[in-house]
DNA sequence: TCCAAAAAGTTGTATTTACAACTTTTTGGA
DNA sequence: TCCAAAAAGTTGTAAATACAACTTTTTGGA
């Protein structure tokens, strides 16, 4: 018996959490066809944007993802290190052709997550995430 | 002008991309009432599945948000630190008078992220965020 | 051309997250 | 009752994330 003071509390309505949990299941799917390859999810969406809209300084990276300056920063930094991409062109940062060959090459298994996660989350799942995507697109 | 191979790649369909922006944005939301408690949105996650459910085992709680054992008991230590909870029933995890204390104060706060959260989404995106949360359960 | 302010990028710090590997506890069959 | 195996919990490690504060670069008006 707990000594809640609000009558109407009902932690299972937090969004939050369900949004985290939701981007838990997804997360672990596709980093289980990623890792072999040693990329992260984040880290190749980073590499898809720079490949899809060629060289971007880092504020244009940061706006398409909603993603904070500082993270995006680190993320950069170990793409560098892996030598995908390139910051030698200041400010813009551009993908190396080991980056592009890696893209290449992990297409495939990129494609098969997707598909997992299709799978698990039917039409109506995969509309509901399209949608929610909108909504934030607003913010 | 790119070298992709993949003729229909479309880095866009992503939708663990896609996931993880709306959960980053959504943190941000709830991180701004949250943060003068000096309390996470995960740590509340965990102090209101307490509340609810009284005393639990470390993997109980786990499983109920799908949370991997080590990264629970990361968020646990640090709640065990602030006197929020305790672990001196092992393996029982409970609250503390203070985390019953802080549960009680942060709820209004609480309250208007929640509401905060709804009005971004409007009603349709609430419920997309819950048809994905029922979608994850059978995972 | 100069320079203050703004913007962009970087770094320190802390939390979250998960895999792997470990230690501790529990379980159930011999 | 004993003990091997399984389960639960813990720790090392690394990546992602964001706030705050810093440094560097750009901007635009004087």
């Amino acid at each position: 018996m707990n000594s809640i003071e609000h009558k109407h509390f009902n932690p299972s309505l937090c969004i939050s959490n369900k949004v985290r949990q939701v981007n838990r299941v997804i997360a672990n799917i596709y980093r289980k066809y990623l890792s072999p390859f040693q990329i992260t999810d984040s880290q190749l969406t980073i590499l898809f944007v720079l490949t899809k809209k060629g060289k971007l300084p880092q504020k244009d990276i940061c706006r398409g993802l909603h993603l904070e300056k500082s993270s995006l920063n680190r993320n950069l930094n170990r793409l560098v290190a892996r030598g995908l991409i390139s910051k030698v062109d200041f400010p813009f940062v551009q993908m190396t052709d080991a980056g592009i060959e890696l893209v290449n090459a992990i297409i495939p298994e990129w494609e098969k997550a997707l598909k997992e996660t299709e799978e698990l989350l039917n039409q109506d799942g995969v509309l509901a995430v399209d949608l929610l995507t909108q909504k934030i697109q607003r913010s």
